[in-house]
Order: C-alpha cells, then structure tokens, then sequence
DNA sequence: TGTTAGCACTCCATAAACTTGAGTGCTAAC
DNA sequence: GTTAGCACTCAAGTTTATGGAGTGCTAACA
C-alpha cells in the first residue's frame, strides 16, 4: 500500500508535532492542528495504517505516536520544505559568522574551531569538523636547514600548501654546500610524488645517490612519508558535546556517557567526516541506525562537505537527537559551507 | 581548640571511609572502623567537636557526617599517607606508560595526547594537560624560501626547537639572492630576542634597512611576533570527561553539563595550568571553591608540573569529585611527570 | 572526669496504594 | 467513509506507610 496524499500530511503533522515537543503525539492533537478538518477517530484509523506501514510506532499501549526510523527518513526525503526563512535573518546569521571569521583567525585551525562552535551555538546540537585533506597528497616543496650543532630541520609544503616540518639529528656536522646539494637532489627527485610513487623502490635509488649522507636521507623519506600519509593529514574538532545533555530522551547518564565519549575519542566520528557522497549538494542525513555506530542508535547525523580551492575537502556534521530539527541543521550547514569556502579565500 | 590525637585519627577514619563509599559515615561504622576501641557514643561526643570544628559536616539532622573543604584539606596536607604499593604494581603501570610511549610518538602532540588518555584510564577521572611553552620564548632561527610564485614560506625555529611557520605573499617574484640576503638579515637581526624586545622600535630598524622589501619585512615580523606570542605556545588536551559522570555526586544533567562544557571549552582550565607554583614537587591540590571556578565547586583538582630539558614546562592535571582518590592521583601524576621528562629525551 | 548504654526522636529512602489524564480500539450510528 | 461515544489501558504523579540509619541527650558507671 502506498501513502495516499491524506496520510501523508497526516503522517508530517505527527512527525512535525513530534519535532517540535519531543512527547508521543495522539490522535486529537493532529485532528485540531491539520487543515483537513478530521475527527480524532478518523485520524486514529489512519494512525493505525501508518503504524502497519511501520511509519510511526506506539511506545506503549495507550500513548501517541512518534516517528520511527522510516517515518523520519521519508520526512527528510520527501517532506521537509526549505526553511522559509526570513532574509532579515539570514542577513543576521552571516553577519554573525563573519565577525567569527574576522577575529584573528589567521590559522585555518582556529578557523575551524571557531566554525564548530559557532555551528553547535545555533543549533543547539553536538558539532564537529574534520581539517580539509586531500586524497593523495603530493610533496611540493622540501628543504633542509642547518639549525644548529647536529640538528637539521626538515620542512615540506604539500599540496594545498600544508607546510609540516620534523627535526632530525645527524652524525657531525653538515656544511652549507652539503646541505645546498642535498636540497636540489630532494626536490628534483621528490616533488609531485604520491605515497605509492615513493615506496616503489625510491628510497634504493636516493640512498643510493646520496653517498655519505644516505643515513640522512633514510631520516628524510621517513620524514615524507609520514607528512603525506592521509591519517596524518586529518584532525577533528568538536563543540557543544553538552548540548547531547539537553535532550532528555538521550540525558541518561548510559547513553550520554557512551556518546560524549564518542565525541571525544573522535575515532569513530572518521566515519562520517571521510566518505562523504557528492550527490546532494553534499549534504548527508543518517538516522538512528543508519548512522552505523552503536552509542549513536538513538541519533541521527547531518554531515555537508566543504571545498577548499586547492580541491582540499573536509567535512562538517552535527550531531544531536532524532527529532532534530533537521531543516535547521540543513540550512545552517548549508549556509556554513558556503561561506567556508568563500572565507578561506579571503585569509590566505 | 586543636585537634589531639583521637579527634584526628576519627577524622582521618571518617574521611577515608567517605572516600571508599561516598555515603555519609555513621558513628557506629567508625566505632567497629578504628583500633581505638571507643563505643558510637564516645564517637559522636567527638563528632560534635569536629563538626563545630569545621571539619566534617551533616547533610541534614539524623544522617551521617561528611568531610568539609577544611576536612579534606588537613587530610591532604597532614594526614595522607603514601601509598605502600607493591614494586609488582608499579612496575606493571611503568610498562604500560612505556607502551604507550613507544607506539608511533614522533610528535609531542600524540605523546601528550596519549599521556592524558592513559591517566583518565588509570584514575577514571578526567584528566588535562598543556603542552610545554617557555616563559620567554626567543627565535632561534628563521628562514624565508620562495615554494611557488608569489608564495614564501616563513619558517621560525624558536627555543625549544619548537617549529613555526606561515605561508606569506608577495607581490612580485624574488629571485634567490634576494631571499638570501633577508635571510642573513632576519637572522642576525632577530635571534635571540624576546617580544619586549622585538617590540622596541626594531620594525623601523628594520624596514629601512630592508629597502624594497619592507613590505615582506613588515610582514615577517608579524609572523615572528605571532608565533612568539605567549598565547600561541600553549595548548591544552583533555580526556576522559565522561569518567565526571560516573560519581553520583556530579551526575546531575546541570553540573555535569557545566563540568564537561568546561573540559570542552578549555578556556578556564588554563587558570590551574599556567600558574604552577614550584613548591611541593610541583603537585598542588585545590578542593572545592578553592579551585576559584564556579562550575568546579564540586571538584578536586590536582595538577604537577612537568618540565622537559629544554626549559619547557608544562603541566598535567586531574579533575574529580571532592572524594577523590587523593594518594592514587598524586602517585599517578607523580610517576607520569618524571616519566614524561624522561621519555621526551628519548624521543627527540 | 571520661566513657558507655539506652531511649526517644528525626529524617530519608523505598515501596505500596491510589489518582489522574491522555490516548487508544472498537462499535454503532450517521 | 466518517464520526460520536464508551470502556479500557497504561504511565506518571501524589499521597501514605514503613523501616532503618543515625543523632542528641540523659543517666549510670569505672
């Protein structure tokens, strides 16, 4: 059986309702709040077809309604309306996140910081980031300097212009022309290079060039290959973890224990920061299950990708319960990454 | 009045119970607890001393007595006890420490993020530290490259060898002699200098000298100022926030939303983390309103100071309940302090 | 004079009994 | 197909008992 188009307003003013006070919603409610003038005994009728249909679910016996996971999952499909929201208020929102971005935030990490918590500020949710990366990293620039006695400081700028930079210790000291030779052989031999192109037998060939200096230049190909490998290029950020206690379907001190943690072990949020689809303007919606990770069952997930010019993408999402006001968290997140990109431009 | 002998072993008695059971302790639980053979009567004449003492307190008429601020500060400070634990414990937890230090450390930033995570494991506390920053930071060494284009990478070595760096534009290509000889004039110029002094009119000095390229000049010096820049040097993990919820006392949603938002926001932990004062092995205990944080009127905290060899301090700390394992955190600090020192001389 | 036994009293915590109200399903009538 | 009405269900809140832990005080004892 398909949904008619009554049971489907039927079924966005329970899910609306439910939205909105977060109670089992019932009959007479949705009878007094539709347009489509309905007793509350009708509206039961189509309650329970609903139900069968596995849209909504009873808590109990004689309680109202609430979404289940496919109830949600068709609203946000099929259901939500964009946000009509008034430009006065847009016009304040960017506003706001402009004065964010002009305050010092001269490093992109502060940037992202400042991004998240203002992300988990409007929404009321849980937010987090993951630092802009690029799929294979290539080494553009590389050079060694002398600092001082038997220290020699290696910095590499990526791709992207990600700059990374290790100190090494060499036996004895290194004069300058050395250190100017060494430079010229690393560069033309490195730069442009992915991970795969440096582990096929390059580190052979160099050492092999390098004579004297092939303990040094094992120490700088570790040094390359640790900049340029994709875990060492991604860090994650998050706000408002304390929202989650808002929410009193979430607030037992289990399951907000479990997913607080989550937040802040962030190896699980990977999931949702690194896969992200392209279709839909980039943003994802995972609801409850969907979201693949066990303390999050009762949450649902909105991630939206953001484009750095360099092709340097990471990816943003919130987090907070099932009934989140989900054309909120779109709008924001939409707008958010707009302006990311737009921002990123104009600080370096 | 002070306290003789017998009021201070029933005060001990009653604040080490508290800390096992975090119920309030009775008079006959003390009387069957201590050596001292005296009845419950005896007991509670006694309690009503300390109780107008200051030291322990009723939550309401007919229940038990808890310790006060003023309790548990004369038991940190006069009557707790090292702890006798077994050379087999202390080895075990000396491995494990050792483990975690010598999985893929390279950067002192995962060190320390480990370091943390393994001392909220280990207490079941929340657990913060600041990554080591000088006093005074001076430049050590500075260079500037041309990467590409309009594009020069400024790269500062500070003290400490703490690596900087910042991508700044030019207009205009400069050809490699040119970069030489700022080079050689930034170098002489700057190293060795605090911000006091790099403040004192040298960017007039400077630019003049620099000809053409006072622009890049003034730009550079920006940088310096930058990552010399107190505030920048310091940053600061925590770990293990969800452990607040674990202790009935603070597992109300408003305090431990409070708590946790401080954990996340960090801003208020920099108070316990910069002002270490040296005494005491560099470990300090504040109880209760002495940590002069509202929304940690409910904790303890603990902080010890670390200090690596370059002259870097930092410092490690732990947040708990008032009836906090005092002697388990302080060992637990105190042997991850002197192994932090040791293991940074190994890993550099 | 310090210590102890005993007793009346207080107060919290827990459980049991009761009440309330929102909501349902079903049936019969429109 | 829609609606009114009624009996029924269940969660949540309120009230009422009950038990137990603990105290303070007094009087007796060594």
């Amino acid at each position: 059986m398909d949904l008619d188009e009554r049971k489907m307003k039927i079924l966005q003013a329970i899910i609306r309702t439910y939205l909105e006070t977060g109670e089992p919603v019932g009959s007479r409610t949705i009878s007094k709040y539709t347009d489509l003038n309905l007793s509350s005994a009708t509206i039961r009728n189509e309650m329970a077809d609903l139900e069968e249909l596995g849209y909504i679910l009873q808590p109990h016996t004689s309680a109202g309604r609430i979404p289940s996971d496919k109830g949600y999952r068709i609203y946000v499909d099929e259901m939500m309306r964009e946000r009509e929201e008034s430009l006065n208020n847009r016009e304040k929102k960017l506003d706001e996140m402009q004065n964010i971005l002009l305050e010092k935030v001269d490093r992109v990490e502060t940037l992202l910081q400042n991004v998240t918590r203002a992300v988990a500020d409007n929404t009321k949710y849980a937010a987090m980031i993951s630092t802009p990366h690029m799929h294979d990293n290539r080494l553009k620039f590389i050079q060694l300097s002398s600092v001082e006695g038997e220290k020699i400081l290696c910095v590499m700028v990526l791709e992207g212009n990600i700059v990374k930079n290790k100190i090494l210790k060499v036996e004895g000291q290194l004069d300058n022309e050395t250190i100017l030779k060494l430079n010229i052989l690393l560069n033309s031999t490195l730069n442009g290079l992915t991970l795969e192109q440096i582990h096929m037998g390059l580190v052979a060939k160099l050492t092999g060039q390098a004579g004297e200096q092939s303990e040094l230049i094992k120490a700088v190909l570790d040094a390359v290959v640790e900049a340029i490998s994709p875990e060492e290029d991604m860090r994650i950020y998050t706000s408002g973890a304390t929202n989650i206690l808002k929410y009193p379907e979430l607030n037992d001190s289990e399951r907000a224990s479990l997913l607080i943690g989550a937040l802040e072990e962030k190896q699980m949020l990977t999931n949702f920061l690194t896969n992200g689809d392209e279709e839909n303007k980039g943003i994802q919606i995972y609801i409850g299950d969907e979201t693949l990770v066990q303390s999050m069952k009762d949450c649902s997930v909105v991630t939206a990708t953001y484009e750095l010019e360099d092709g340097l993408k990471g990816t943003i999402g919130v987090i907070g319960p099932k009934r989140m006001d989900y054309e909120k968290v779109v709008e924001t997140l939409r707008s958010v990454k707009e302006q990311l990109d737009d921002a990123y431009r104009r600080i370096t």
